[in-house]
DNA sequence: GTATTCCAACTT
DNA sequence: AAGTTGGAATAC
């Protein structure tokens, strides 16, 4: 069996090959490190909702073929935290550690690792010159969108060049203007932090592309680099120390590593707006992504002043980015908030906050935190405090979902918890894996009563299993017709092959996974499969005889066995017998008279087949059309014991497969055999392996050769085949079309594949007509006013979670929540396409 | 190769 | 919930 593992992001994906259903969990991980770059016990395992924990298989969650599980990979290892890795190189050592606990008076120990030994001689305060102090505070620039933070120096080494930080230094050659990222939100901000203790970090913000905002590379900014250069300047000064510093708020994150051009004594001489000039270098707060918000604090250049008595206003080039890109014309808001922008290099004024603590600046004001309280601390929030009561209180009584990031006073647990609790990780209860319905590893999944009773469930057995396709599960559900159907599926050609059952069964064609009649006995017989298990059959291609099923003792899960006692005509047997246009007569069975008049049956001959029948295929099973039941009668059989029998005659307007005509249809139509997703490809790897391990043997054996020929795909033989039959769309449905006028362009996107085949077409019309939340073909359809067609249940579950958004495209749809109409038209039409497949829903 | 035996999908 | 079923891999 294979599966597909992609990462949350989408980026990373794989498929599994050569799982077997018996897999543990914990042996798929070992599969993935590679890939994924994640050592074991970081990897976090989703399917279908739920955390997949070692211990248990593949089988225990329902794990089918060709699913998606998604892999989050953690952070940090949730090993103890004495041994801290940064930069990607291990902790100095023990006597730096030790010296570096001296070194910090003030702030609560933050972690800090020395990355080489090299580098981790500390500077003790006041032996050389550095330009600040351990303990200055400082503003500190943000690396990557280049707004200024309160900060703290917390050590200083001697820079030896090899810094981790240098790559995201500024770049003077980097003339790049376009794609900067700017991130602002809090989450974001604690990342960027995060990302700078990995020494190959280019960060990508991938997270939300509403927050990356592009700058226009026009001359005017060139020119205004050059002008402004005296900013980068200062940026770029290097007094040959690097400054370790923790930004305020974010003392439990790793120090960031910063040389003195990135750091000035934290900003204290506030600016009247009536004191500032046009052309003054100063620090305000700007908001990037939304101008007219409050946002964070940058370095800009003052380039027009209004001053009367009605207007108020301010214009200045405000430097952004890793790369402090001048971003002209930009409107100061908060024209009191303006500051003087301190020397870099001036005394350091450690000693003076720790004689007077009054001095220490006060916290300059950012952006809000949450949006939805605006950081007052008198309002209620569930958002960003506790999200149970909303309320701010006892902030050391909340804690913190890992998952989620949502705040849970203790008191407002349910149960409430005594105290924090002491693991390293805690998960609220709706992010906590369901301890109820995984009980303890080696334990099986409490969920169904059916599974405990499989052999693979009560230990009876060492088999292993699931490696292959006979025990696989279906992966999609053919809703195009019920699953009670009569008559042909639209879209499937006769002459249609596919290599196993279970796809026959996935197209609709045959639903039953192994038995051979489909049928109800008060309704009739649907489909049936010729596998030539029966000797005494006669297959003349148009018609054949075919034998009902039971008779036998199949008891012990077997699939064949003599016959043993007579069968009789119930169940499937009655099924088919029901197709046949006489009355049904239980003893001596019926002839039809007119035997066109029967119930149509769909007709599959597999592989197996080959034994007595030439008309069986070479590989795989082939729709070959509908037949329908002249007469069935009871017999003996060769084992002496009754069954019953059925002839039956071709009658379908499509030529056979095997006939000249049928031949060149199926060329036509390009019609190929079907393989599961994913099926080619886990066998090429197989194939591959094998060759690779059997590399000695190759060269002697003549046989290995011949796989490489089997294993090209037969897609590449494609390239021939011409494709002249045409769909005929009836002038009912063209009327209904044109009338679906609201869907004009995908109709006519779909119209054009009326050239080609029905399959084609009907795949389109799928296409283009799938609801994007269930993916099927969409039901009660609802066509936006953005001109989207989403199913009407799809669309009230939606509202109902109070989104008014178009799931497809986010337009509002807040006025259609009133009257949701269907697209009456549209739904005819699809149903004259897919006849059925409503009921499917 | 052949006998055995896993599960899934179906109906009753 | 139990019985039926000629699939297809696994064990021998």
């Amino acid at each position: 069996m294979w599966i597909q593992v992609r990462s949350f992001d989408g980026k990373i994906s794989m498929q599994i090959d050569n799982l077997s259903k018996l897999t543990k969990i914990e042996d798929l991980r070992e599969r993935l490190v590679e890939k994924f770059d994640a050592p074991t016990d970081r990897q976090r395992l989703f399917y279908r909702g739920k955390q997949l924990t070692d211990g248990h298989s593949l089988f225990d969650y329902n794990v089918g073929l060709n699913d998606l599980i998604q892999i989050l990979v953690r952070q940090d290892a949730p090993t103890d935290k004495a041994t801290p890795t940064v930069n990607g190189y291990n902790s100095a050592g023990e006597e730096s550690s030790a010296s570096d606990k001296e070194n910090k008076p003030l702030t609560p120990e933050p972690v800090v690792a020395s990355t080489s030994k090299e580098e981790a001689e500390c500077v003790e305060n006041g032996e050389l010159h550095s330009t600040y102090k351990i303990g200055d505070i400082v503003d500190a620039r943000d690396t990557y969108i280049g707004a200024w933070f309160e900060a703290k120096i917390v050590k200083i080494a001697v820079d030896t060049g090899k810094r981790a930080t240098k790559v995201a230094e500024p770049n003077d050659n980097d003339d790049t203007l376009s794609g900067i990222k700017n991130n602002t939100n809090k989450s974001m901000r604690r990342k960027l932090a995060e990302s700078s203790d990995t020494s190959d970090c280019s960060y990508d913000n991938t997270d939300s592309g509403a927050n990356s905002m592009e700058i226009d590379c026009d001359t005017e900014i060139s020119d205004k680099v050059k002008t402004d250069k005296k900013f980068e300047e200062i940026d770029n000064l290097n007094d040959g120390f690097v400054y370790h510093v923790v930004f305020e708020g974010y003392e439990d994150t790793d120090a960031e590593e910063l040389t003195c051009g990135r750091i000035r004594p934290r900003a204290k001489t506030a600016r009247k707006f009536s004191e500032v000039k046009e052309g003054q270098k100063v620090m305000i707060n700007f908001n990037v992504d939304n101008p007219d918000q409050r946002g964070f604090w940058y370095n800009a250049i003052v380039t027009k002043k209004q001053n009367t008595r009605t207007i108020k206003k301010l214009l200045a080039t405000v430097f952004i980015g890793p790369d402090l890109i001048p971003l002209d014309d930009c409107n100061i808001l908060f024209l009191n908030e303006i500051f003087e922008i301190e020397k870099p290099g001036t005394q350091s004024n450690v000693d003076d906050v720790a004689k007077d603590p009054s001095q220490l600046p006060v916290k300059r004001k950012t952006k809000p935190e949450c949006s939805h309280c605006m950081d007052n601390p008198g309002r209620e929030c569930k958002h960003c405090a506790c999200c149970v009561c909303g309320g701010k209180n006892d902030p050391d009584k909340q804690v913190l979902c890992d998952e989620c990031d949502q705040a849970y006073h203790l008191q407002c647990m349910n149960p409430p918890l005594d105290s924090i609790p002491e693991d390293d990780e805690w998960y609220c209860p709706d992010c906590k894996t369901d301890s109820d319905a995984i009980v303890k590893a080696g334990e099986k999944l409490k969920e169904s009563k059916r599974k405990a009773k499989m052999a693979s469930s009560t230990n009876s057995t060492s088999r292993d299993w699931g490696r292959g396709m006979a025990c696989v599960g279906r992966q999609n559900v053919c809703t195009v017709v019920p699953a009670q159907h009569f008559g042909s599926i639209p879209g499937v050609e006769v002459g249609t092959s596919w290599k196993f059952r279970v796809q026959v069964s996935e197209a609709g064609v045959h639903r039953p996974h192994v038995a051979g009649i489909h049928g109800r006995e008060d309704v009739g017989a649907f489909s049936i499969v010729l596998s030539g298990g029966y000797e005494d059959d006669k297959d003349d291609g148009d018609q054949f005889t075919y034998t009902g099923s039971g008779g036998r003792d199949l008891s012990g899960n077997k699939r064949t066995a003599e016959q043993s006692c007579d069968q009789v005509l119930t169940r499937m047997n009655k099924a088919l017998a029901k197709n046949c246009n006489a009355v049904m007569d239980n003893k001596k069975g019926a002839c039809s008279e007119e035997w066109k008049k029967g119930k149509p049956v769909r007709v599959v001959r597999n592989c197996k087949g080959r034994k007595h029948s030439k008309y069986a295929p070479e590989e795989g099973n082939r729709y070959d059309g509908i037949y329908k039941i002249t007469k069935y009668w009871p017999e003996k059989g060769k084992s002496g014991f009754l069954v019953w029998r059925y002839l039956l005659k071709r009658d379908d307007p499509t030529p056979a497969p095997w006939t000249k005509a049928g031949k060149k249809r199926i060329e036509e139509l390009g019609l190929e055999m079907q393989y599961p997703a994913g099926y080619l490809e886990a066998m090429a790897k197989k194939a591959e392996e094998e060759e690779s391990s059997g590399a000695t043997f190759a060269k002697k054996g003549k046989g290995k050769r011949k796989r490489t020929d089997s294993n090209s795909s037969p897609g590449e033989t494609s390239e021939k085949k011409q494709k002249v039959v045409k769909y005929s769309v009836d002038p009912a449905q063209l009327k209904l079309i044109k009338e679906d006028e609201i869907n004009k362009k995908l109709w006519e996107d779909a119209m054009l594949l009326t050239k080609e085949d029905g399959q084609k077409f009907l795949g389109k019309v799928k296409e283009l007509f799938n609801c994007i939340c269930c993916q099927e073909v969409v039901f009660k359809p609802i066509t936006t006013v953005c001109n989207h067609n989403i199913c009407k249940p799809c669309l009230n579950r939606s509202f109902k979670a109070e989104v008014y958004n178009c799931p497809m495209c986010r337009a509002d749809l807040t006025q259609e929540e009133d009257e949701l109409k269907v697209n009456k038209t549209l739904r005819t039409i699809l149903q004259n396409f897919f006849p059925g497949y409503e009921a499917g829903r």
